[in-house]
RNA sequence: GGCGCGGUGGCAGAGUGGCUAUGCAGCGGAUUGCAAAUCCGUGUACACCGGUUCGACUCCGGUCCGUGCCUCCA
């Protein structure tokens, strides 16, 4: 099946065509570890990570790579008010962010690349864009000279001229062009710094991602993706670099083929942000609410879309997957069927630029048609459908609650309490029995009457 | 100002030139001592104004509103 996308490149939905069938190579950017991410910023891991999943789903091999920026200035700046040393601040925040992520249902790059450690690959770069005069030392700093590359502009659609005069910003005296911008700069003694042919210093944000993406993919790769705000100036910039580097000043896919950027995660119709303050953190989400729940909450929009986060949408989404839970604790007894495969539909939606919102209406058709049918076959459908969009894979019983958490918890009065209220069922004591359920809820349990007798359960 | 995106039923959110999106909530019914779950039924939705068309929510033009990027940003 083929699967199209929305390459940024080109401003249209196209055909994804791999340079190597055979290997799939995919980079995306991360974060910058200096503190918590948002939802905003996980939005962008689980976008990426239902991508990948797609490909796998179509190809043998993917190959996905996504960074983690540990040097730059906001991570300095956390270091000086903190006290704390630069590499705890990033390893700490690194694990955090993988952690909280996996809590997401998101599985890890294949390859997680620190900028720190491809410093030598980024001077390397640097080098070839100075010999082939795309760049030029200047006051300490080198720089990307923007008028040398005629392409320039080509993913944000804007000319440079447009830049200029849009530019927010004081330009520093030593740029030859308002729009050049830093590959290196210099390091004072108490920042930290890498010896360069360019004297002590650390890289400019853009020249990483070039660097990296390059060393674990080789170029051109297939896709490169990233939030909406990186189109401008982030990705314009490494397909500069990279593209330059390379002698490539006419074909922008000679670094990436197709460029997938996400919508924004916004609260009250406007953007997440950290100087706005309205931002949730991922940490504190899965704190409150399961994984899956946040997941399929991300999900819920197409990814180019704007999501408008609120709590309300978490507890709607969550009571869905309560609902498609039931339907597989139905099914338990319903056998497996191994060589079942993926239903074409749901394929279909998630092919066409990853539509999820019509693939979860697909998901909600399985989970009818199995529940109807009782068939291995449409039990597996509905499962693998799942499991290609990262949900439905926990236990049952676990997720709604009948599950009494093993052996931590002590729960004879609860099963006294509904030993009682059954046999006052049988003893047809209807208002001892009633009174008994409300005693429950005040528990926060929920008894339920089946043919095999009361079940009971927390209320999630 | 430049470039872009969007305005769909109570809410969320796809999609299509003519045929039920879907989910959550609500309503009616079946079932149930009660409840839960399940099943059946149930909504004359596409910002506004023009145009094209046999027919537009879907295409074109304009208007209004919201929102994003324009070198911190997922």
């Amino acid at each position: 099946m083929a699967l199209q996308l929305y390459n940024s490149l080109a401003r249209e939905k196209q055909i994804f065509e791999p340079i190597n069938p055979d290997d799939i190579r995919v980079y995306a950017c991360g974060p910058t570890v200096y503190n918590y991410a948002h939802i905003g910023n996980a939005r962008m891991a689980v976008v990426f990570d239902l991508l990948v999943r797609v490909l796998r789903h179509l190809y043998p091999q993917v190959t996905y790579v996504s960074n983690i920026t540990d040097v730059d200035d906001k991570i300095m700046a956390a270091a000086r008010d903190s006290g704390e040393p630069i590499n705890a601040i990033t390893e700490k925040y690194t694990r955090i962010y993988n952690e909280d992520m996996a809590a997401l249902g998101v599985s890890a790059p294949d390859i997680q690349p620190h900028a720190t450690t491809h410093i030598g690959e980024m001077i390397d770069l640097i080098e070839k864009l100075v010999e082939r005069d795309h760049a030029y030392a200047a006051d300490g700093h080198v720089l990307f000279n923007v008028p040398s590359y005629p392409a320039y502009g080509g993913l944000s659609g804007r000319s440079r001229d447009e830049q200029i005069a849009g530019a927010r910003v004081e330009v520093a005296s030593y740029k030859k062009d308002a729009a050049d911008f830093v590959l290196w700069k210099p390091s004072s003694e108490d920042e930290p710094g890498w010896e360069s042919p360019w004297g002590r210093g650390r890289p400019g944000w853009h020249i990483e991602c070039s660097a990296m993406a390059e060393k674990h993919l080789g170029l051109p790769f297939d896709i490169h993706g990233g939030g909406a705000d990186l189109k401008f100036p982030h990705h314009e910039n490494e397909i500069a670099q990279s593209c330059c580097a390379h002698g490539e000043l006419h074909d922008q896919g000679g670094f990436a083929r197709y460029w997938v950027h996400n919508g924004f995660v916004t609260v009250d119709g406007e953007k997440m942000s950290k100087s706005l303050g309205n931002f949730k953190l991922a940490h504190d989400l899965i704190e409150d609410f399961p994984g899956e729940a946040l997941r399929l909450t991300l999900l819920s929009a197409h990814y180019r879309q704007p999501l408008d986060w609120s709590e309300d949408k978490i507890q709607q989404n969550k009571k869905t997957l309560d609902r498609l839970y039931k339907t597989v604790k139905d099914l338990a007894d319903v056998a497996d069927a191994p060589d079942a495969t993926l239903g074409d539909e749901f394929l279909q939606a998630l092919c066409d630029d990853l539509n999820t919102p019509k693939a979860l209406s697909v998901l909600s058709a399985l989970a009818k048609k199995a529940q109807e049918t009782r068939a291995p076959q449409d039990k597996a459908a509905l499962l693998q459908a799942g499991a290609l969009l990262g949900v439905l894979q926990s236990d049952p019983d676990e997720w709604l609650g009948y599950a009494k958490g093993g052996a931590s918890g002590d729960h004879s009065d609860i099963d006294a309490l509904v030993a009682a209220r059954h046999q006052a069922k049988q003893d047809k004591d209807w208002a001892k029995a009633d009174a008994l359920r409300d005693e429950l809820s005040a528990l926060n349990v929920v008894v339920e009457d089946t043919p095999e007798g009361p079940k009971w359960r927390f209320n999630a």
